[in-house]
DNA sequence: TCTTTAATATACCGATCGGTATATTTATGT
DNA sequence: ACATAAATATACCGATCGGTATATTAAAGA
């Protein structure tokens, strides 16, 4: 697992973990846009330029692939968020780094494809359980820590007593995927840029 | 077009249309729940217990069939909003519609997989454009529903005069999208419900 | 350098994919 | 009842699916 995170030190791996490695970080883009079920090993062996022997040398099976490739995605996101987070001193200025994030992700390192917990949501629900749990866990570990600045923002007398972390952080999230759907879908960016405000709004609104 | 509204004359329907109806009844749950993609011919004759030939000899291709199916999974979804607006006298109220409608649609004659347009946004956005364009349409057409309703309430002096009608509209429909998209994930539907109330604030701010 | 092992490529498997040509059944008009 | 046409079923097509057994190549250790 820890080969996923970037700034790994890539010459304390062997051959076959930096091929693993390979073949996500290839790989990982396309399932993001075509779905996990939606991207062939054709498409893995061409982005690759290897073939299928080499591909099961180094993993099990297609799922092994695409779950690696969902964290692999999912860990970008949170080194994107983590950086945008850690150099805020507020709670207020890092919800609103959220906020930055998904108003930015053209310009970052964002995966392609928009965001992979809301397409594996949206794909794997009735179909994929391994993928689904996956999302799942990414989702609930995004609310936890939406939630935890929130609680401490109100320990700081920083946000209102009144607040509910839980109802906030939920309804961040759910404005936020539905901005990206819409976005993605109408490819009218100032749609996100208008619901984005709102999430902004909230977020103003706590203090 | 007209035969896959609800309350048609089946009567007035010849064999052919009343087959082909048929075919998008059965299959548009499937085409919802696993995708366009995802479902197959084999799906399909499964399920109306026709063959490849019976249905090929009513539709031209298999994307033929998944519009159709899209269509209809909207209309049933129009049928229920239209009923639940219709009932209510002000613009508050049939704002408040619309969240009802997704607060209980487990217990009414909601699309089985959730909404088709969030559903096809995700999967189609990047590989099928004729889809994509239906969802885009069905979105706008929403929106712009949501947007009449918040103009007619500003002239009515039922809402504020500041308020900005499309940022509105589109903060709505992110909420609602998002928050279905986490209660299928996560299975909580307190979660919805949380989401669902944070909506209601929105429209109670509007006054 | 030679042997051993790991990594990759080749060539194939059965199953299923979407689609179609043709045969058969069912309905319709006279 | 019979001819005609519409609707459905049967049997097949080539392509692609995910997966694998085996051959070949590259790397590592002695």
């Amino acid at each position: 697992m820890v080969y996923f995170y970037t700034g790994i030190n890539f010459k304390m791996m062997n051959k076959a973990d930096k091929t693993k490695q390979f073949i996500v970080e290839m790989t990982a883009p396309i399932f993001n846009e075509k779905g996990y079920t939606g991207t062939s090993l054709n498409d893995m062996t061409n982005i690759t330029g290897l073939t299928k022997g080499s591909i099961y040398g180094n993993f099990a099976n297609k799922d092994e692939v695409a779950l690696a490739a969902f964290d692999y995605n999912l860990n970008k996101i949170y080194a994107i968020i983590r950086q945008e987070i850690e150099k805020e001193a507020t709670c207020k200025g890092k919800l609103l780094g959220y906020v930055r994030v998904y108003d930015h992700f053209l310009k970052s390192s964002f995966p392609t494809g928009g965001c992979p917990i809301l397409n594996t949501a949206i794909e794997a629900d009735d179909t994929h359980p391994l993928l689904k749990q996956k999302a799942c866990d990414g989702l609930n570990t995004w609310k936890n820590s939406i939630v935890n600045i929130i609680k401490k923002g109100i320990a700081n007398k920083e946000f209102k007593p009144g607040v509910n972390p839980e109802q906030t952080a939920l309804t961040m999230i759910a404005m936020i995927e539905g901005a990206i759907m819409i976005a993605k879908l109408t490819g009218k960016l100032h749609y996100k840029k208008a619901i984005l405000q709102s999430v902004e709004k909230l977020i103003q609104d706590l203090t």
